[in-house]
DNA sequence: TCTGGGGTCCTCTCTCAA
DNA sequence: TCTGTTGAGAGAGGACCC
């Protein structure tokens, strides 16, 4: 047992890629802004504080969020830009000490224990943090700071601002910074809604109120066996651990992948085997580019289908020797494909790739193995590197509007509206 | 109201081998 | 020889996160 707890910090940027288009264009500042898809199948991203007095919030359908707010400014995402300014970010967070682990684009634990000696306190970390981070990139993050990952990550979202309480409204700042000190997660933590806890999403919600739990002091109070039979043991027991700020997961800041892959929502449904099959062509060499990229390749490809009813189902096949090459996975998914019925119309289409290893470049180079097609995929990449995605691709693509990847970001959020940039 | 795309992790079922 | 046990790995689905 040690006698000096840890000191985590979970830092989060306010409103992100609202927050960076707000950035770019100052005009918009103080306007509610909509990040997403803009077409009939998008979501949204990401949205101002100003948009959400109107009730819009994040995944919402972008139909309805219009509706909520049709003065909103909708903006379709430009995600290389909001990678770029999430790498300045995570660099700001690096200078106070490696042991940083990202969790998305705008948001990262910290654990600042070892840096106490020569930075401050965790609180004091946080506030020049904060600072930084403001004069740096523009942007407002909020901080907190806890013993253990779950109540930093609360304590930053208690830190955040809140949109106001009617519409036109302007946001209430936030505290920016909100510290737990050691011995108080409990009692910080119980009076929480239940929702608030990582983990507990709308099903098991809806399995908690059966019992009644509305808070997290509720979900402590039940016994664990009733927990473990509501939820199943894993589930059951970290989520009476957490209830009671006990979570020692350690910040880890060298992720490796487990999985790559690209999945994209139609415009309208396909029922053609036909073109069924060019799509998964185009998302095998997606995935191809960046398995490459990774110096990775994959045992296990999964094909993912959601049908015009949103049923989902996933095939998958596991082979010998890890593919990277886009043939070579397009030909296990084509596979997995032809054991599929299209015609109830398909929606999304999906290729990924697990079971990730290390490509063991040297024995393929020459094409002596995977298939022969490692030498190609290097040129390809390289040409690609040079001309840009569309300039070389799978032939069974010419006709389709270029060969290549999209650029990223476009249709990150569904599919575009007609006459925006495809 | 009509549901994105990037993922992670867990559970259940089945098969096969020891 | 027959039967049962166990564990690993694959495959499918589901819940959840940002």
């Amino acid at each position: 047992v040690g006698t000096d707890a840890p000191t985590i910090l979970h830092v989060d940027l306010d409103a992100f890629y609202a927050a960076v288009e707000v950035l770019d264009d100052p005009s918009l500042a103080g306007r509610p802004v909509i990040v997403g898809g803009t077409g009939d199948r998008g979501v949204v991203a990401a949205c101002s504080y100003e948009a959400r007095v109107y009730g819009v919030r994040s995944a919402m359908p972008m139909a309805r969020a219009r509706r909520l707010c049709p003065g909103a400014v909708v903006l379709p995402g430009r995600f290389d830009r909001y990678a770029g300014v999430s790498r300045r970010f995570h660099d700001v967070l690096r200078s106070v000490t490696p042991l940083v682990e990202g969790i998305a684009l705008d948001e990262a634990f910290l654990d600042v224990s070892g840096a106490r000696r020569l930075l401050g306190t965790g609180p004091e970390i946080a506030r020049a943090l904060r600072g930084r981070i403001r004069a740096d990139l523009g942007l407002r993050a909020s901080v907190g700071v806890a013993t253990c990952k779950l109540v930093a990550k609360l304590a930053s979202e208690a830190a955040k601002p809140r949109a106001g309480s009617r519409p036109g409204d302007a946001p209430r700042p936030g505290a920016g910074v909100v510290v737990v000190e050691p011995g108080r997660e409990v009692a910080f933590l119980h009076p929480l809604p239940v929702t608030l806890l990582w983990g507990v999403g709308p099903r098991t919600h809806a399995r908690l109120q059966r019992f009644g739990v509305r808070t997290v002091g509720d979900l402590a109070a039940l016994p664990v066996d009733t927990l473990v039979r509501a939820l199943g043991p894993a589930a059951g027991r970290h989520l009476h651990d957490l209830a009671w700020a006990r979570d020692p997961r350690e910040v880890e800041p060298d992720r490796a992948a487990r999985s790559i892959g690209h999945e994209e929502t139609y415009p309208r449904d396909l029922h053609e085997r036909e073109a069924l099959a060019r799509e998964v062509v185009r998302l095998a060499d997606a995935v191809a580019a960046r398995l490459r990229a990774a110096g990775l390749g994959g045992r296990t490809v999964t094909l993912k289908v959601r049908f015009g009813d949103f049923r989902t189902i996933t095939r998958s096949r596991t082979v010998r020797e890890p593919v990277a090459a886009g043939p070579d996975l397009a030909r296990v998914a084509g596979a997995l494909l032809g054991g599929i019925d299209p015609s109830p119309g398909v929606r999304l289409l999906g290729v990924s790739a697990s079971n990730l290893a290390a490509l063991a470049t040297q024995l393929t180079l020459d094409g002596a193995g995977a298939g022969g097609w490692e030498g190609v995929a290097r040129a390809v990449g390289e040409v690609r590197r040079r001309f840009g995605e569309g300039a070389v691709g799978p032939a069974v693509l010419l006709g389709e509007g270029g060969p290549g990847l999209r650029p990223e970001g476009d249709g990150r959020w569904g599919p575009a509206a007609p006459g925006e940039p495809a």
